[in-house]
DNA sequence: GACGGTATGGGTAAAATCCCCCATCTAAAA
DNA sequence: TTTTAGATGGGGGATTTTACCCATACCGTC
């Protein structure tokens, strides 16, 4: 197996000879350069081909998040950390655009930062849990700005689970498998869902569903 | 330091046995329930009060989802981490829905289920890397797609018009009449959009257009 | 204890969906 | 000019949906 390549970028060469030393305790990890800025970065990046750049975000010159755009923009596969002392909701929200595989604040564990190189590296995406809260907050108020009116008060619970399913696309018989229940008993909800709500087939049911929030879109 | 009171709910007594032995390890943390289904999680939590709720997102009766819907709106403060088979997008996005704090495969590493409990005990979101890979992806989707349809490149004029018509909740008889053309003719349409797209019933189909924007969802 | 709501499930039958087969006509493109 | 893509339409059949009928069981509440 080979090495995840890394490359370095902050303004402070404390911060980079502090990774170093960091980084030689890991044997699947080596690094291949550093830079002091955006516009070196950019070029390292070209020139070295790292796996994954570990990114400051707020540097002199040029910040890290145009970096980031740039160097994703012309060298796709290469994984960009944000590491960084800010967790301002602006920065994360804007690496995340630029193209940020990852976001960590230096006052992460050593082995965090390691956890997040190693799924970063393999194209996953690592979020520290106080910026994955951030993320979980914008997608809910999202969700449920689109499906405030309302809500399907008039459902059971069960009732709800199984428009859900339906509007997953699932049959009555695939619905009956995943709750364990008979195909009658989910015809029967199905049944008691479209009267409450006047509705008179599946595509409106979906578009209730997705109305009211109960499933995503996409 | 007060150890974190855990729930473990899952339908196989085997899996749950499987989590008490690990966090036999772990001092700071002790198991003061089970749960094998839904509705007695509910119960549980009501009678234990726990700190973290290990949650399997499929089991048979109440369904994890509903029962951290439940669980959350009666009880805000305990913490509802969704531990599951399925890396599925849509249980994913319905479990943040329904007030989960975190979500873990169970094909994690257990310092990674360990790592995911301290986080959400103490109020944060974890998410296993290939989630938040998920939810990014949303974010992204989102924010660049608030602007631009990309519609439907692949459909002929004709056959958006027929996918509309459906995703608005027609027949196809309806349909060929409001297009005076045969059912056949729209049923042809039909199918020759399904293969195109790679969707195989009308509830997919639905999801598409709202997705694509060529309907509106209210 | 009776009643209403919820969840469960069986039977039947018409309608609709879905997935193949086939064809013709037209207009644009190679 | 031949080919291709789009739109039109028919046949058949398996599957699913939809809409009724019926019932039992549990759990609260009045």
């Amino acid at each position: 197996m080979s090495k995840i390549r890394l490359l370095l970028v902050d303004d402070h060469q404390i911060v980079r000879a502090g990774l170093r030393m960091l980084f030689l305790a890991e044997e699947d990890m080596e690094i291949v350069g550093e830079a002091g800025g955006g516009a070196e970065a950019i070029t390292a990046v070209a020139d070295l081909r790292p796996d994954v750049v570990l990114m400051d975000v707020a540097m002199p010159g040029m910040s890290g998040i145009e970096a980031t755009r740039r160097i994703k923009e012309a060298n796709p596969d290469t994984a960009v950390l944000a590491l960084t002392m800010h967790e301002d909701e602006q920065y994360f929200f804007e690496m995340l655009n630029a193209g940020a595989s990852g976001y960590v604040p230096k006052r992460a564990a050593p082995d965090d930062l390691v956890s997040a190189i190693r799924a970063v590296s393999q194209g996953q995406v690592f979020l520290y849990p106080s910026l994955a809260k951030l993320l979980v907050k914008d997608f809910l108020q999202r969700t449920e700005e689109s499906g405030l009116p309302t809500i399907a008060e008039e459902l059971t619970p069960r009732e709800r689970e199984v428009l859900i399913a339906i509007a997953e696309g699932n049959t009555n018989r695939e619905i009956g498998e995943l709750l364990t229940i008979s195909v009658k008993t989910v015809d029967r909800h199905r049944e008691n869902i479209m009267r409450k709500l006047n509705l008179h087939n599946r595509v409106e049911l979906v578009k209730y569903a997705i109305e009211k929030g109960l499933i995503a879109v996409s």
